[in-house]
DNA sequence: TTTATGGCTGTCA
DNA sequence: ATGACAGCCATAA
């Protein structure tokens, strides 16, 4: 059998994620960054979007770095993020921005 | 094997 | 602020 190369970077991936605390924020890069895969952001998007639904990792703690919700493939699923969030009192701005100043994750391991 | 497409990002015009 | 582009790399065809 040939190794699947994503398996582990996925772990490391959802490890990160699972880190986050509520009521913060992590942005694609910055979680590849300190799972070890820095400038692969968008590997990160791709192992989230992979996650089965009943999965315990927050994903929905991890936007863009624009601080957005990054459109999804599926309609509406962005909308379930950004009331995720909410309901955990990230605040959106009127151009459905988050403020990375104030709610983005800061471990102390890798500031 | 090659191509196209992603829940991205930093740089530059 | 906005848009184009080039890197990154896993997956699906």
């Amino acid at each position: 059998m040939r190794p699947v190369a994503s398996d582990a970077r996925w772990e490391k991936i959802y490890a990160v994620v699972r880190r986050i605390p509520r009521g913060r924020v992590a942005t694609y890069g910055q979680v590849g960054f300190l799972a070890g895969l820095a400038g692969q952001a968008r590997q990160v998007g791709y192992a989230l979007a992979a996650l089965p639904q009943g999965s315990r990792v927050p994903w929905h703690r991890v936007i863009n770095a624009q601080g957005r919700v990054s459109p999804r493939a599926l309609p509406g699923w962005d909308a379930v993020q950004r009331q995720l969030l909410r309901r955990e009192g990230v605040r959106f701005d009127r151009e459905a921005r988050v403020s990375l100043e104030r709610f983005q994750w800061r471990p102390r391991s890798a500031r």
